[in-house]
DNA sequence: GGCTCGATTGCAAACGATTGCAACCTCGGG
DNA sequence: CCCGAGGTTGCAATCGTTTGCAATCGAGCC
């Protein structure tokens, strides 16, 4: 079952096991061992488990100096309501859900740990759950919704109709975070895909491409879909038709270094290539290099969408779209809060805009013109 | 507090707010709401509450037939008992807190979802915490304690002696992922650091390097300490002495490509170059290709350590030692078990052995022989 | 047929909080 | 001096389980 341990093993025991006075530890057995209830705090002081308990919810009536003594002592003792116990009792759990899938793009990461602060700092805590390459989302959902989670914010790629319902029922809001489900109404927070690709297309029909392409990710994302649809019609919109590469499976990098080599051999003076990511894009980059022994951007522009912390290398040094992470997250956060006093809030879909990042993988003929046309 | 949000809002409302009966839903406010409990299954059955509780614990004395009958019930009302009442009363949480920091290794997001799975798999949910940049894992154990895990896992730098004792008397098991704490008998998972380090001198040294550096990584973190250690220690029974390089904060792209350009200054006769991790590798490579207009391998041979995706990129074609995730993330749940079955284990260190992945970045002028010569 | 034994099952007491309600106290006004 | 009001506090029920103990039942054996 583990897969074989070859490694040596060393065997060492010390002080985990005393406490640092020095007594035997508490047993190490059951994780509530040594906890201090609220029992404890009260007999100490002469008062009620109820007055402990009130001491620690600020609307409630307790005489100031009361709730003092009370705090003082709990913190002497190292006091604080069991949450299991308040849970059972209150109906709330500030517990949310992150479902992740398989990260192939350090986008995710990066969103994860954001959103996870965020979270935290607002006294949620995130139980995590990833969901298996093979498996959807939906056959992790149960394990989740056991601990009623106050909402299950969900970055992986779909969960079916059936299954979102399931969550409704349990009580838990659901919210998709860069994704959202098309014509299903639930709560989202995505970076405004469709406006970052036609601020790519204004730029580049700015710096003055006319044969473009468009490389897709993973074809249902929503994603790649508005991405590719924002630059499409801005193209339109100038008059210009641009092709579009949907074989890639996932935003890999060898999507991208496979779709550039299809994109080139069907039209030979391309002159510029969105792609839905920077992974993507990276992996285009090195296609055009390394099979093709294109220059770019001399031969051609490649402009990428997230900027990752790789898209700056200087070996790509990638010109991009930020996905705006922070905002993102402070998002979530508020949409939560507002959920919170709102229970009954309508699903909302919140955009937020990015920002494009100028590199070194587009060509740069005409790019300071090209800026001054966009801000008058 | 959002920092602003200037993308558009939408606003829809819909099935979100219907069961799929039609019926009105639940209500939202609470996440209990619609949830059935165990008495709900036992008087439909007419049998007592301590009969649904035994049918769903397997060592325990019901009639096969009854707990048939409950478990079908139960599958009809979708009924699972209540964690949190079930944690009162068994202290037994089910749950184990996973600490991260700020990720630039890519190696962390995968060995974040490998375990991930790993552990759900095993009927643990994991509790995420990211300890920010500015902040220790101190700041936040006290959040995590809370809830009482079963564990803690530590994927972040270090943690005081003070709040692991805290974790100790908590009555939760402390265990280093990737890391460990020296002179300090707490349980840990890594990679067998040092090993690899030999391993890749030992590979070095049989294709003929003879003049070769080490680009340290965060200075105080084990797993460059001990890739150094490993790797210096081979290279001194083969008589040769190697440079290091000490300077960088992190394990970053920027740290490596600072660190070549400072050790060609310094030795510019340097034939190999083995970084604490892939990051760190590939930034070096491209500050030797870009800043010093050296071929690799051409000129010089770059080792990395870790074998994240992007060291397959034909871009850089890294050579590397690959670190053993998925077995480190099987051990880890396999420590668990034992630590179930016995909670007072003695605190174990397990090191994890990688391998050697050969690319494109080492010379490879007697690459076949010195295979030859490691397995005869 | 009575008795014992083992297998099932139910009762009721926890677990550690929250909270409506009633009791208490104090103080001021009539 | 008595009464009512308002501010504090405690009592006890409750949340949804688990589990030790006692009760029940049927069967097997003498």
């Amino acid at each position: 079952m583990t897969g074989g341990i070859d490694g040596e093993t060393l065997r060492v025991h010390g002080w985990l096991s005393m406490t640092h006075s020095g007594k035997p530890s508490s047993d190490r057995s059951k994780p509530f061992a040594g906890t201090v209830s609220a029992r404890e705090v009260a007999e100490g002081l002469g008062v009620s488990i109820s007055t402990v308990s009130r001491a620690f919810q600020p609307g409630s009536g307790v005489a100031p100096a009361t709730r003092a003594r009370v705090l003082a002592r709990a913190r002497a003792l190292g006091y604080q309501p069991n949450p299991y116990a308040r849970t059972l009792i209150t109906q709330r759990t500030r517990i949310v859900s992150v479902f992740i899938s398989d990260i192939f793009n350090p986008f995710f990461p990066e969103a994860l740990t954001t959103l996870t602060e965020a979270l935290q700092r607002h006294g949620l805590s995130v139980m995590l759950f990833h969901v298996p390459l093979g498996l959807t989302p939906d056959e992790v959902l149960p394990q989740a919704l056991l601990y009623k989670p106050e909402c299950v914010i969900v970055m992986t790629a779909t969960l079916s109709f059936q299954n979102a319902m399931a969550a409704a029922e349990a009580g838990s809001h659901l919210i998709f975070f860069n994704r959202y489900v098309p014509q299903s109404n639930t709560f989202s927070i995505t970076c405004d895909n469709e406006r970052g690709g036609r601020e790519v297309a204004d730029f580049l029909l700015h710096t003055g491409h006319s044969n473009m392409a468009y490389v897709a990710g993973t074809p249902d994302a929503t994603t790649s879909i508005d991405r590719g649809r924002g630059f499409v019609a801005r193209c339109a919109e100038a008059g210009i038709t641009v092709a579009q590469d949907n074989m890639a499976r996932v935003f890999s990098y060898e999507d991208g270094y496979a779709a550039a080599q299809r994109l080139l051999a069907a039209i030979s003076d391309l002159d510029g290539i969105f792609c839905a990511n920077d992974i993507v894009a990276i992996g285009a980059i090195d296609g055009l290099r390394h099979e093709l022994g294109l220059d770019v951007p001399g031969d051609i522009s490649v402009v990428g969408f997230d900027d990752v912390s790789m898209a700056a290398w200087p070996s790509h040094a990638l010109t991009t779209y930020r996905h705006p992470v922070r905002r993102m997250a402070a998002a979530t956060v508020e949409l939560i809060k507002e959920i919170e006093t709102d229970p009954g809030l309508a699903p909302v879909a919140r955009r937020i805009a990015g920002e494009l990042v100028l590199r070194g993988t587009h060509r740069s003929r005409g790019e300071a013109a090209a800026l001054e046309g966009r801000r008058p």
